[in-house]
DNA sequence: GATGAACCTTGCCATGGTGGTAAGGTCAAG
DNA sequence: CTTGACCTTACCACCATGGCAAGGTTCATC
């Protein structure tokens, strides 16, 4: 065996079926910056090193990192999702606790998505009757500095 | 006339039709603070000051802060503000300009509006499918952990 | 003419989720 | 031993807003 100090490890890791954290944000499409961002807000568990410093992750990890992605394209917060991973590792939830969590964040959408078409109506309906020409008249304008809507 | 070294200039300036900045917050409906942020954003002129540093406003001012409020009520960005701005206080604008910034905000919406909406609905397809009770089977975990959607 | 309340001033920090950049360390292949 | 790809930490930025702190001004009341 030759005396290398302090073996690589890192292939020592790869052979082990253990991810660099380049490789793993490739297989959970979490960049790295992130990943180390959630291993900092404590959602996930701090990573094993290698003897250089370098971060290594699991296949288990990997999937925690999916199930992130998936939750924040559901539109979940960080918090939420450190909610439901908690639910997902505890074997004994009860599924009333992540359906409440899940009605709650439909009903912060629902209010979000009502804001947000309250605004496109009001705005479509001025641009609407807009000329949309040269000249300088305009009902968009018009609103915003608070003239009456002029129907 | 009193030697006065540096009067007091706020009474004076309230006389003459002037408002401090908690009274042109409070009639426009935009935070002392946010005043100020928007003036360091350059999207309202610097405003005038008394001897006393306070910042003067006038009813034209007062205007323009509430133009500022209902744009960002309608959603558009500070950028988009400015520009908006520049548009009502140039008279030789075309209308056709602020129109097309109109339906291109309109667009955004709509965008996010269907992000939203296709989260929604994600969502609630899951929490319909789940239990909801004391015990652990849970839909909506199962698919953020991965697992086939189990139609 | 002093005191105190109500207001103003600037400046910094925080949010949330993400991106960037810089300065340096590690590793594998040539 | 060098090169280049990757990793490390530690900052700063966004956007719109809120909060707090430490200090100055104004004004009304005693």
């Amino acid at each position: 065996m030759p005396s290398v100090k302090a073996p690589a490890e890192l292939s020592e890791a790869k052979d082990q079926g253990y991810y660099s954290i380049g490789k793993a944000a490739e297989l959970s499409g979490i960049t790295p910056k992130m990943i180390r961002h959630y291993e900092a807000l404590e959602l996930i568990p701090k990573a094993a090193r290698t003897a250089g410093d370098y971060r290594v992750y699991s296949a288990a990890d990997i999937h925690t990192l999916r199930f992130i992605r998936r939750a924040r394209g559901l539109g979940f917060s960080m918090a939420e999702i450190g909610t439901l991973l908690g639910l997902w590792r505890n074997q004994r939830r009860a599924s009333e606790q992540v359906k409440r969590l899940a009605i709650k964040h439909v009903a912060d959408l629902d209010e979000k998505i009502a804001e947000l078409q309250s605004m496109r109506a009001a705005l479509a309906q001025l641009a609407g009757h807009c000329h949309g020409d040269s000249r300088p008249e305009c009902p968009i304008l018009a609103d915003l500095a608070g003239l009456p809507p002029a129907e």
